[in-house]
DNA sequence: CAATAGATCATCT
DNA sequence: GATGATCTATTGC
C-alpha cells in the first residue's frame, strides 16, 4: 500500500475528534490494508470504562505516552485488541478499532482467519481484526506515524453518513454515546 | 434467529 | 482469586 501516513497532529486532540476523524480513513500493515468504519472513543481519568481510569500502571503506560502510538493489550485471554493513542502526553485518551473493510491482502486475512467464509466476518470485530491484520502485542507502543503500521487517508474519501450509539461489551458508562460507525455498510460489527 | 457456554490469561485486588 | 473494550460453536425455539 503505497500512501502517506497521517501526521501526529492528526492525534493530537480529543479521543472522541479522533474518533470520528478515523472513520473512512485507511489502515495498513505491511501490505495489508483496510478501510476504518468503525470506532470508539474511551476519554482516560474521566471515563470508568477506559483502562487508563485506574491510573498509570505497566499496561497503560502507554496511554499515558505521546499521541500516534498504537495500544494493543490482551482481552479475555485470547482475543486482542488494537487502540491508538489521542490527545497529548500524560492525558490517556485513545480510539478502540472496532472493524474494518478489508481493501487489500484479503489473500494473507483469510490464511489468518481459516473457516471464515464471508469477506464481511473477517475483520467485523475488534478481536477479529487484530487476527485479519496480524496485529499482536508485539505492536504495543509502535508509533503509527513511522514504521509499518499506520494510518493513512482513503484513496478517495468517499462521503458517508456516521452513525452514534452507546460503546460495546463495557458495564461502566455503558450509555455513552461515544462509539461511531459508517452506516449501512456491511463489514459494522454486530 | 436468540440465547448460552466455553475457551483462556494478563492484569489488578 | 476475579474479571474482562471477545468470538465461535452449539443448543433450543
Amino acid at each position: 500500500m503505497k500512501c502517506k501516513a497521517l501526521p501526529r497532529t492528526f492525534y493530537q486532540r480529543p479521543a472522541t475528534d479522533v474518533a470520528r476523524a478515523l472513520l473512512g480513513k485507511t489502515l495498513v500493515h505491511g501490505a495489508v490494508s483496510a478501510r476504518i468504519v468503525e470506532t470508539e472513543a474511551y476519554l482516560g481519568l474521566e471515563d470508568p470504562a477506559a483502562h487508563a481510569f485506574r491510573g498509570l500502571t505497566p499496561r497503560t503506560k502507554v496511554l499515558f505516552g505521546p499521541p500516534a502510538h498504537a495500544y494493543v493489550y490482551l482481552i479475555y485471554g485470547m482475543y486482542e485488541c488494537l487502540n491508538i493513542v489521542a490527545e497529548t502526553e500524560g492525558s490517556p485518551g485513545c480510539v478502540l478499532i472496532r472493524a474494518l473493510e478489508p481493501l487489500t491482502g484479503l489473500a494473507a486475512m483469510r490464511r489468518r482467519r481459516p473457516g471464515v467464509r464471508r469477506d464481511e466476518d473477517l475483520a467485523n470485530g475488534p478481536g477479529k481484526l487484530t487476527l485479519a491484520m496480524g496485529i499482536t502485542r508485539r505492536d504495543n507502543g509502535r508509533d503509527v506515524t513511522r514504521g509499518d503500521l499506520y494510518v493513512c487517508h482513503a484513496r478517495q474519501d468517499d462521503p458517508f453518513e456516521m452513525g452514534v450509539s452507546a460503546r460495546v461489551g463495557i458495564r461502566h458508562a455503558a450509555d455513552w454515546p461515544l462509539r461511531f460507525y459508517v452506516v449501512g455498510n456491511r463489514y459494522v460489527s454486530r
